[in-house]
DNA sequence: GTGTTTGTTATCAA
DNA sequence: CTTGATAACAAACA
């Protein structure tokens, strides 16, 4: 599942080769959420340029060389962005060999979760996969950008906002489980239901605990918690459960370090008594019921 | 056929 | 207005 820090590990990687790249031409197969539309959106992209690559919480954001407009990505559950150049040499000299692109997504690009591909004047081609057709992309001008960042995204948990006194502030007037706040987009930018178990865990609280219930040194904690694991998470370039790869097509190995994420059943790796996994929130939520008060 | 997977939004209730 | 709970969406898999 792609979170902040498997869209920062895709935004970076692309980053290197499409700040500069100019589309050639656009595909849009099979897929409905493209605003304003295939044919308007692969006519008014042709022969223009990208200028930078943005994030925010899981949404991408390419700056275009028209004034004022926007191109947006949402990965959503299952969307992959992965980058191919034609002469399969990517920007470092190292070659991408069949073998590890088809270990990562399954085959040779396209195949048949391949819902748009974008060809740039450089040769090279963006492959936006999705199966489950829940990702979109929208071509948005500034002023509407404007308002979807600030009316949907709270701080980013790099961002110096994210402190404890805005943690407090948040937590101390919500009754609802703490897990089903910090997962809120609009007050927190960026944590999913792997992050959001991986930190709680680590701040040693219960996810179905009411967020007012929190303790100042809890607050403190989970703060901590949240920081550091999204920092692990983007420089072991994510965690791949089941769909989520890079912009090479790679697996990030953050799954490595997973607590108690999908590790129900197994020994906790601190104190060795069994994981348990219930339903918060609406979501699969795992917790070791000793370590965690 | 059933339940499960999750990011986001719609809908409804309070 | 806010908050919170729940369903819905999509496709695949066990």
């Amino acid at each position: 599942m792609p979170e902040l820090p498997e869209v920062e590990t895709v935004r970076r990687d692309l980053k290197k080769y499409l700040v500069g790249a100019r589309f050639q031409s656009i595909k849009i197969i099979d897929f409905k959420n493209v605003a304003p539309g295939a044919t308007f959106l692969a006519k008014i992209l042709q022969g223009k340029e990208i200028i930078d690559l943005r994030r925010r919480g899981k949404l991408l954001i390419l700056d275009l060389s028209i004034p004022d407009k926007h191109l947006l990505f949402h990965l959503k559950m299952t969307g992959q962005l992965i980058y191919q150049q034609s002469n399969k040499l990517l920007a470092g000299g190292h070659s991408l060999s069949e073998n590890s692109l088809s270990e990562a997504v399954g085959g040779k690009l396209p195949n048949k979760y391949t819902r748009a591909i974008f060809i740039f004047d450089s040769g090279g081609t963006l492959y936006f996969n999705d199966l489950r057709k829940f990702a979109y992309i929208k071509l948005v001008g500034s002023p509407e950008l404007k308002q979807i960042l600030s009316n949907n995204y709270g701080p980013e948990p790099m961002d110096r906002e994210f402190s404890l006194d805005y943690l407090a502030k948040i937590f101390k007037t919500r009754r609802a489980p703490i897990k089903a706040v910090i997962l809120n987009q609009k007050l927190i930018a960026g944590l999913g239901n792997i992050y959001a178990d991986e930190a709680l865990f680590a701040a040693k609280i219960r996810p179905e605990r009411a967020a007012e219930s929190l303790k100042k040194g809890e607050v403190l904690a989970l703060q901590q918690s949240i920081v550091s694991i999204i920092k692990r998470a983007i420089k072991a370039r994510g965690t791949t459960f089941r769909n989520y790869v890079d912009a090479q097509g790679k697996k990030g190995s953050f799954v490595n370090y997973l607590q108690v994420y999908q590790r129900q059943g197994q020994a906790c790796p601190v104190c060795s008594k069994s994981i348990i996994k219930t339903k918060v929130a609406g979501r699969g939520t795992h917790y070791c019921p000793h370590c965690q008060k």
